[in-house]
DNA sequence: TAAGCGTGGCG
DNA sequence: TCGCCAAGCTT
């Protein structure tokens, strides 16, 4: 775990990962206070009960990706009362997907569900698969989720190596207050290191680890006097240094085409036939950046151009 | 590798 | 108020 700052020398192994780790932070210190920690708060979520099955857990996966708990769970559950299996949204259109999909933000992410949806329907015979490999292969998977849904709905041994987790790995074993922007080598022979070996084991401390970075071991506000390990935080034991550097990437939003696109969007999730161009032309006064905002909509498959000028949500 | 991609709540 | 932040993925 190097500070965002510091170039990294050379790409270190998972024994150099291990050497570098404070004496009283090895793996074995950690797991046991966390595991304990998240048996006694873990939060009681829909996709954490044991009904919830691996579409489920997939589904909420999904919806998690840059959007807050408390946002997610009321469309999640609509989601599963109405498409309780992969093969119930893949027979849908994909606009219908984009229109559940409500507020949640990045409607991309609907159509990858939608799309991995199909794939699981016709390629695993209606069934999430468990190999993380054909997780990976799926539309809207990447390396963090396949690793969720191996591991939380098929309790598999792997790093689920999720900004929480990356946070609670910098303050307590790198002694910074905050990873870098993005996972490096070096953090994920760390996970890996840290990984119990125990199958059942490891799939706790993953859900564990998270759970402490989203409930305690906050990027604003830790609460240390709740942590179960804090006696054995590298950042804490250095005082709580703060973040040295160049600020973290920020999110620019007002003005930009995302804001436009979302604008767009909101007025098709709402209409329940096709609208005319008009319609959209209120949304956003700058006509050059509103004709490119809608022509990459279209390109991105979330809006559907029809001959007489109208727009609607993809029926296909 | 870095930029692009929504939305809303909070300090 | 407004910048930061929220279980990332794709190109």
């Amino acid at each position: 775990m190097t500070a965002p700052t510091k170039p990294t020398p050379t790409a270190p192994d998972a024994a150099d990962a291990r050497d570098g780790l404070a004496a009283d932070a090895s793996g074995e210190t950690l797991h046991t206070p966390v595991i304990a920690w998240f048996d006694a708060h873990a939060r009681d979520l829909p996709w954490r009960r044991p009904d919830a099955g691996p579409w489920g857990v997939m589904v909420s996966e999904f919806m998690l990706q840059q959007t807050p708990v408390s946002r997610v769970l009321p469309v999640y559950e609509q989601w599963l009362a109405r498409w309780p299996r992969p093969a119930d949204l893949a027979k849908e259109a994909p606009g219908e997907a984009v229109r559940a999909w409500g507020r949640l933000g990045y409607p991309r992410r609907a159509l990858r569900l939608h799309g991995a949806a199909t794939a699981i329907t016709e390629r695993h015979g209606g069934d999430v698969p468990a190999h993380h490999s054909q997780l990976l292969a799926l539309p809207g998977i990447g390396e963090y989720t396949a690793a969720a849904v191996a591991s939380f709905a098929y309790g598999q041994r792997h790093a689920v190596l999720d900004t929480n987790v990356r946070r609670v790995f910098a303050r307590a074993v790198g002694g910074v207050q905050y990873p870098p922007n993005a996972t490096t080598a070096a953090e994920r022979k760390l996970a890996r290191a840290l990984l119990p070996d125990d199958e059942r084991t490891a799939s706790r401390w993953a859900a564990a680890s998270m759970e402490l970075g989203a409930l305690v071991c906050t990027a604003r506000n830790e609460d240390c006097a709740k942590c179960p390990i804090a006696a054995q935080c590298a950042w804490r034991a250095a005082g709580k240094p703060a973040h040295e550097g160049p600020a973290r990437r920020g999110q620019t939003y007002a003005g930009t085409d995302r804001q436009v696109r979302g604008k767009l969007l909101a007025v098709l999730r709402e209409a329940v036939a096709p609208v005319p161009q008009a319609a959209l032309d209120r949304v956003w006064d700058e006509p050059v950046q509103r004709a490119r905002a809608l022509d990459g909509l279209v390109a991105d498959g979330l809006v559907e151009p029809l001959a007489d000028g109208h727009y609607r949500l993809p029926l296909t």
